[in-house]
RNA sequence: GCGAAAAUAGCUCAGUUGGUAGAGCACAACCUUGCCAAGGUUGGGGUCGCGGGUUCGAGUCCCGUUUUUCGCUCCA
């Protein structure tokens, strides 16, 4: 574990000193939890939201994508479940330094009281076997009614200080109900503080009466208000999806790990709407498919697992995660959820609209069961970025730090460095670099020796080095070295376009997935 | 937010009981070599995270503050 630790700083660090992934406002001491992307990082990046996006949009037929913006209507947030479920009052044990979610310590407390009850019914059970009349035990046993009491208050107070967003009584709460720290035991609690994870912002001018808006903490809500005008103006038939990548917000209470957890962060999401009833096989379909879109990258070392929720949220009736083996642990990398109609029927609720979808196989109009799929860019990013990092030994005691980006996704294709500054191969190495960049990202090196240019060629991933020495002036050909193998191949010039694009274009990839 | 540790050149770090800021690598120019990094010469680059205090004098001692890392906590 500590040599993983090691591992994933030096990754930090070099994603750093080669351009994929700066702090940001670094000369400001930067800012919690957000990174910016470099020269290296945004090629990358950009690569693997191609990836997805190619793989969604020109794969299926019913999908196609769209761009929904950051502000919405702030009651969407309402109905989607957000302004409640994103607002969690917080307490510290001041003893044992834990934090609880003051709601949940409640609950607990009244799950006891419940077992408190059940303890009672099962003693009176064992007393009186089978004339046992448990209903009217219930009903009438001082003790139980007692508790029963205690409970319902308790729970009518505790429900009424959440509707009214009253913090000091939820605090009172714990402490009249003597509510102690599980690992410390004791009652030294500090005040209950509201955390709120959606950012929020002024539209419009404050002198006429600004609204709260919302920056989005997830895009999906973008699709299901927008679901009906694809399907109208696209002529759209169940089931299809609609895709969409794009930037969401959340004000993390501790966001760490590196660009694992930042406040600002992008996600890919594709919602696929489908009819009532075929939700769970879909959902089985997607948690498939998407596996096997990670699995076609074929990325170094890497290891995949699914995570099967036991917990639901609220909206959903099944839900599974696509964990990656990070440096620090399997960690999630994508959700798929069977979000069942709840969005959509919310949305219906809130808007007072009618957004059903007319079937005209079923000559029927029904709420849309939706399949999610939701990635986050930067997550892959960084399992693509762990995965492919290797150290590697050489023979006669050299080393070399190379990234084994798969070659679609690397940010530079090749690289295009003359042997000797002289003689005229950096100007024939110029020429090829012309020939090739309309195609290719391709970088001209003649700086340092040919082993030092190969080297920081390997620290960004670049799959193919090409070198120019005298013999091309006379033959035409030049040598071609492999990232990963080091080998070298002597081609032609004028095979060199067929023989990258090859190996490069994202289109070997996407074949993988038909 | 709580606790612990840290902050000196682009990077990794040294800096003695308080006395004129250093090394290696990296970077730039030139020379040399020419297929797997670290040859030579020269050069640029730091108000030592920031703000106070003690002192004749602070990178060094004291206080505060910011940021980072780790742990706790949370995670649709």
């Amino acid at each position: 574990m500590a040599q993983q630790e090691e591992t994933f700083k030096k990754i930090v660090s070099h994603a750093k000193e080669y351009g994929f992934v700066f702090p940001s406002s670094e000369i400001y001491d930067g800012l919690g939890a957000v990174y910016d992307y470099g020269q290296n990082g945004v090629e990358l990046k950009n690569n693997i939201k191609r990836y997805w996006w190619d793989s969604m949009t020109l794969l299926h037929d019913n999908i196609v994508g769209i761009d929904s913006a950051i502000f919405m209507h702030p009651t969407i947030w309402k109905a989607s479940g957000h302004v409640d479920a994103f607002n969690d009052p917080l307490i510290d044990n001041r003893d044992s330094k834990k934090r609880y979610r003051a709601d949940v310590l409640i609950e607990d407390h009244i799950a006891k009281m419940e077992e408190k009850i059940e303890k009672e019914v099962a003693k009176a059970k064992k007393r009186f076997g089978e004339t046992f009349d448990e209903a009217l035990f219930r009903e009438t046993n001082p003790r139980v009614l007692e508790q029963k009491a205690k409970r319902d208050a308790l729970h009518e107070r505790f429900a009424a200080a959440m509707n009214n967003n009253d913090l000091e009584d939820l605090k009172q709460i714990i402490i009249d109900q003597e509510i102690v720290c599980p690992i410390s035991g004791t009652k030294n609690w500090t005040d209950v503080r509201q955390f709120n994870l959606m950012f929020s912002t002024e539209m419009g001018s404050t002198a006429d009466g600004a609204m709260t808006v919302y920056l989005r903490p997830e895009t999906a809500q973008g699709i299901f208000v927008n679901y009906l005008n694809v399907q109208k103006t696209g002529r759209m038939r169940l089931p299809f999806g609609i895709a969409q990548i794009g930037k969401a917000f959340r004000n993390e209470i501790v966001a760490r790990q590196f660009i694992f957890r930042m406040r600002e962060f992008e996600q890919m999401e594709m919602q696929f709407f489908v009819r009532p009833g075929e939700e769970l096989n879909w959902f089985a379909q997607w948690k498939e498919w998407r596996l096997k879109w990670h699995k076609a990258l074929g990325l170094h070392n890497a290891q995949y697992r699914y995570h099967d929720h036991e917990k639901l949220a609220h909206y959903a009736n099944a839900a599974t995660d696509i964990e990656f083996e990070m440096p620090f642990g399997f960690k999630e990398v994508e959700g798929i959820h069977s979000r069942t109609n709840f969005d959509l029927s919310q949305h219906e609720k809130f808007s007072g609209k009618n957004i059903k979808y007319f079937d005209p196989e079923l000559n029927e109009s029904y709420t849309p069961y939706v399949i999610e799929t939701s990635i986050g860019v930067d997550r892959m990013f960084l399992s693509v970025l762990c995965s492919s990092y290797e150290e590697q030994q050489l023979e006669g005691g050299d080393s070399r730090v190379v990234l084994h980006l798969p070659a679609p996704l690397a940010p530079v294709k090749c690289a295009v460095m003359p042997l000797v500054r002289k003689d005229g191969l950096p100007e024939k190495a110029r020429e090829i670099v012309n020939d090739l960049k309309f195609d290719f990202s391709t970088h001209y090196e003649e700086k340092d020796s040919i082993g030092k240019r190969y080297r920081r060629q390997d620290a960004i991933g670049t799959p193919y080095c090409i070198t120019v020495d005298h013999q091309t002036l006379e033959d035409g050909t030049v040598t071609l070295r492999e990232r990963d193998s080091m080998e070298q191949t002597r081609v032609a010039v004028a095979d060199l376009h067929k023989i990258i694009h090859e190996k490069v274009s994202l289109t070997s990839l996407l074949r993988k997935l038909a």
